[in-house]
DNA sequence: TCCCAAGGGTGCAAAGATGCACTCATGGAG
DNA sequence: CTCCATGAGTGCATCTTTGCACCCTTGGGA
């Protein structure tokens, strides 16, 4: 998955780590409005065209891109896959979702301590798991049909960020382990807690 | 001159710089044969391509691009001016061209060990003050036709580039002072020596 | 209320950086 | 001597970065 032989993929992925670096520390210092997209794009050393190369917008610099389900697991998803068990199969579909867009381990910390220090940015982190939420009662709507009301289809995508916001935590206080198997003590937890 | 406000004139000099600097020091710590154009570059962190898009060749990159007269003082030479004074008019000319190519003050004198550490280098080296020498040579027949014979207009280049030498020892000696200053310094005393 | 400065965001063309496939010269190894 | 590996140097297509002119929104002052 790393290229290290290749100068243009590291250049951009170093850029890309150093706009998110920077744009977190500005958050923690300043707060997400205390700071121009130019204070960024100066921190990061590069012009501020430069940054929405890499970014959709403002937010995007700290919470990282807005996730995208990859259409053919969704498409397993929806025909009843790949388990047949709704509860593992959404959560299969969660962690491949955190999987793939973390690209920093320790980042996660450090952002998440800059997202809930600032109450827009708590705002805005709060949408994203709005229309994750949204997404997801489509989603087993399209599977199950009526079987599931969508009330129980929230209730099963909250618990899923739940479970997210809560290896996180983990991985607070924990930072030497990597963040999936925080993500799995967390389900753990939740079965013998819910059992 | 310089232009702070400017990304990508900056980068152009940092980069430059940057690999100027790393070749000065592959060829202190290995000597000029010592490391390939891909050394350079990788201890530059630029590809290998980028090497030739700032210099012509593995020698320019440690002895600095070849320097060029501007045309427009050179024609005033030429016809004489600006001062009528042969020397002084010659000075004039080497001391814009010494202006002009010093990016950097202090990489003067580790440059000038670096070249003065590897005998091809100082073979490189004596090579482009032969074609400066040429060129002066030429100027200066041009300028007051057979009025000064070629031997004495070799040595009168000869004379300049003696002085551009001293003064860059007197640079490794006080790098505090700018590098024009040493070089009048040197002129005063050759006067002196001479008088 | 109207206006304006500040900041987010976009489109586009020019300038830079890179990868890659070349060519050419040279100094050994066999 | 011949062959071959190595490293200098070039041409070109492609990807990145940058500058700049824009547009749109918003929150204060006058």
């Amino acid at each position: 998955m790393e290229q290290l032989c290749n100068r243009r993929e590291t250049k951009r992925t170093q850029t890309a780590l150093r706009l998110q670096q920077c744009a977190v520390q500005l958050t923690i210092d300043r707060g997400f409005d205390g700071w121009t997209i130019d204070d960024l794009a100066a921190a990061a050393d590069v012009s501020r065209r430069t940054v929405f190369n890499y970014f959709d917008g403002k937010a995007d610099v700290v919470l990282g891109p807005v996730v995208e389900l990859d259409p053919e697991r969704v498409a397993v998803f929806v025909a009843g896959g790949p388990s047949g068990n709704l509860l593992a199969d959404v959560l299969a579909l969660a962690a491949d979702l955190i999987e793939e867009h973390t690209s920093d381990q320790d980042m996660i910390a450090t952002g998440r301590n800059a997202v809930l220090g600032d109450a827009r940015l708590i705002g805005l982190a709060h949408q994203r798991f709005e229309d994750i939420t949204a997404t997801f009662v489509e989603l087993v709507r399209e599977r199950d049909g009526d079987a599931y009301s969508p009330d129980r289809a929230r209730l099963l995508s909250r618990l899923v960020v739940t479970l997210f916001d809560n290896a996180a935590e983990r991985s607070v206080a924990d930072p030497g382990r990597p963040f999936s198997e925080h993500f799995d003590a967390a389900i753990r937890d939740a079965r013998d807690v819910l059992a």
